[in-house]
RNA sequence: GCCGAUGUAGCUCAGCUGGCUAGAGCAGCUGAUUUGUAAUCAGCAGGUCGUGGGUUCGAGUCCCUCCAUCGGCUCCA
């Protein structure tokens, strides 16, 4: 007998060789009916599979994330069953599922394939996924594999199996289809009722530009119609958000192509918005013992191949600035750190000194390549909210740890609260594209995963994500299309202070070399900007909002009143648009609530008569009449609470 | 940089398989209207159809080049 254990604590006995699946039916028909997959002992296996040993079962199915990725990983089965019907010359390589649905990169060959040719393949694929192919796993021998392989000359599939360490390898079979696969799948194609593929791109084989570009097709499956429909709906909904469009709506920020490509224009009501968040952390880092600098927009080509920057970056960034009357070569500065460790460098610092914390809103330049530019999240011309900390040794984890302290503050504040925390650490095979001694580095990941777990934050480690000088502490957050983009970042360096001779006196007055913390809770001005519109969806808080309330006269005759409200509102520091233009009522209201204004204020005859006016929240709650002092106070008082920790 | 798609007025878009002076709404300008909680009415003006080439009697429409944008890949100091 087998003693298994359900997740409620719950433990039955049942013959070996039993499956989950009809474990399942056993509880109920319906239950094995919705049931897509299985974790047995934690390791998410088939539905089909005997168990033999005792162990601790967990059903999976739609609702939670194991159970909708056995959904994809089958679909993309189903996927490449088809694309063999239609492309019988094509070889397949990887198909994993993603968060939304899953991809396919298939080696193409001669062929191409465009989203023309998608609807021919969703249906064919639903055509197959009506008959109900049994997915079953089938063990084999590396050496059947590779034969099986060689077939149809899939070098890719042969490479990935001559990296595998067990000589037992697995094949997935469904119909006449066979695929490498380790399992988890549902139980059969039956399950699948809507398909759609998303897109076609390129994507290199194993993530490497020197590689093939093989075709890569997204797609997306659901068990009903109706969940693909809404999954359309509200891919559509989040395409509103897109901060292109609203930063054109609400006039924040356009780009000229005769000024160039990826570098940003701030409007006006960008720029102030803009502003106000530099004011907000400037405020909140000289309250962290933060000093402001402010350093050049070019610098000595020199200054950069002492950092090391010119020599990694040189090549694939804006070409050196020629003087006119000597050798001397400037490059548009694409970082702060060299400029800040030249401020440090000009005077003599004590141990009792550190830290030394130097802050800018440093604007750089980076040649990004073009098919990387992306509104204001990827662009050539960009303000750091930079700042780099000199520390002793002995100070540095606590430092980390303030500034995750300022970086979280500064999350909060705008209500960021699904971050990823993410701990960037150097890829260890590929040691030549890092600067450093291992004896540096190792000090600076130690040191920054004692300063995360201090922080008790839930981390994630990426390899091959460092700096070239060293490891990131970095905060990650999504756009509106769930692609995640790094805001705050937190770096530790042991490079640039040896590069460039940094040292402080300590105790003993012998010279010692400070550490360098490299940190950005923004990132940039411009990427924070973006992610902060699609959050918001452009209905950014009182504080930060461009315009505060549209006042808005009824006819001509409360002008002149409107006139005077609107003065004593801006006397009071409050920002208020005046809107007497001879349009109705209703039209300037509805355009008031396009632009997003948090209040608008309707004046006409009863307010002139009752020196007041009416206040009407966005979206259109009614507020009511009220006096202008005590309007002045009501926004005052929503400002404040509009902080949001 | 690479793969795929797209590119028509300031903005959003229509223009079928190539056929006479390229359309609409919004925005703009002018005039009327003086408005009470999401679009008042009328008139006017606005486009070398992304660029350069080609096919054709004829190209916004077909083909090629380049540029840009969008979705990915790679990259991201």
């Amino acid at each position: 007998m087998l003693k298994v254990s359900f997740p409620d604590g719950a433990i039955k006995k049942y013959d070996k060789g039993i499956t989950p699946f009809e474990i399942a039916q056993s509880i109920s028909n319906s239950l094995s009916k919705k049931l897509l997959s299985v974790s047995y002992n934690g390791k998410q296996i088939e539905s089909s599979t005997q168990l033999n040993k005792d162990g601790k079962i967990e059903f999976h199915f739609w609702d939670d994330l194991k159970g909708k990725s056995a959904f994809w990983h089958s679909s993309a089965h189903l996927f490449a069953q088809v694309i063999l019907d239609f492309y019988p010359d094509s070889k397949l390589t990887i198909g994993p599922p993603i968060e939304n649905g899953f991809y396919y990169d298939v080696d193409l060959g001669k062929e191409s394939i465009s989203e023309n040719d998608f609807e021919k393949i969703e249906k064919k694929m639903i055509e197959e996924a009506r008959k109900d192919h049994k997915f079953t796993l089938r063990e084999s021998s590396k050496k059947e594999a590779l034969n099986f392989y060689k077939k149809n000359n899939n070098e890719y599939k042969t490479e990935l199996i001559n990296e595998l360490k067990d000589e037992k390898i697995t094949f997935c079979d469904h119909a006449n289809f066979s695929d490498l696969c380790k399992g988890g799948h549902i139980p059969s194609t039956g399950h699948i009722k809507a398909v759609k593929l998303l897109n076609v791109a390129g994507a290199y084989w194993r993530g490497n530009e020197d590689n093939k570009q093989l075709t890569r097709i997204y797609g997306i499956s659901f068990p009903k119609q109706k969940l693909l429909t809404e999954y359309l709906q509200l891919v559509e909904e989040a395409k509103k958000r897109d901060h292109r469009i609203i930063g054109k709506k609400l006039k924040l920020f356009t780009f000229s192509k005769q000024v160039g490509l990826g570098l940003p224009l701030w409007l006006p009501k960008g720029a102030e918005l803009r502003k106000r968040l530099e004011d907000f952390l400037t405020k909140a880092q000289k309250e962290a013992g933060y000093e402001m600098v402010i350093s050049p927009h070019i610098g000595n080509k020199k200054l950069y191949e002492t950092s090391g920057h010119f020599q990694k970056y040189g090549e694939s960034s804006f070409m050196p600035i020629k003087s006119p009357s000597s050798d001397e070569e400037f490059l548009l500065k694409p970082m702060n750190c060299p400029h800040h460790c030249e401020i440090y460098k000009s005077e003599q610092w004590s141990y009792r000194d550190l830290p030394k914390r130097y802050a800018e809103f440093g604007t750089v330049y980076r040649y990004e390549q073009s098919g990387e530019l992306h509104g204001l999240t990827r662009v050539r011309g960009f303000t750091q909210d930079d700042a780099h900390i000199f520390c002793a040794q002995e100070q540095l984890v606590e430092e980390f740890e303030k500034v995750i302290d300022l970086v979280l503050y500064v999350f909060n504040t705008l209500g960021f609260d699904n971050y990823e925390v993410q701990i960037s650490l150097k890829d260890k095979e590929n040691n030549d594209k890092y600067i450093g001694s291992d004896e540096m580095w190792k000090l600076s990941e130690e040191a920054i995963i004692k300063a995360t777990k201090g922080k008790k934050l839930n981390y994630k480690i990426e390899y091959g994500e460092a700096a070239f000088y060293g490891p990131k502490l970095d905060f990650m957050v999504k756009d509106a299309l769930s692609r995640k983009w790094q805001l705050g970042t937190i770096q530790v360096d042991y490079n640039l202070p040896e590069r460039f001779d940094l040292t402080f006196k300590n105790k003993k007055n012998k010279d010692e070399r400070p550490v360098m913390i490299h940190r950005a809770p923004f990132g940039s001005l411009e990427r924070f900007v973006a992610i902060l519109i699609e959050h918001t969806g452009g209905i950014f808080p009182l504080w930060l909002t461009p315009n505060q309330i549209m006042i808005i006269s009824v006819g001509e005759k409360h002008e002149k009143y409107a006139k005077k409200v609107s003065s004593l509102l801006e006397k009071a520091e409050i920002r208020a648009t005046l809107d007497n233009r001879n349009e109705t009522v209703g039209k300037k209201i509805r355009e008031s609530e396009l632009n997003k204004t948090p209040y608008m204020g309707i004046v006409g005859d009863k307010e002139v008569k009752n020196n007041s006016i009416s206040i009407r929240a966005l979206g259109g709650d009614e507020i009511g009449e009220m006096y202008i002092d005590e309007l002045i106070n009501f926004i005052k008082e929503k400002e404040e609470k509009s902080y949001s920790n």
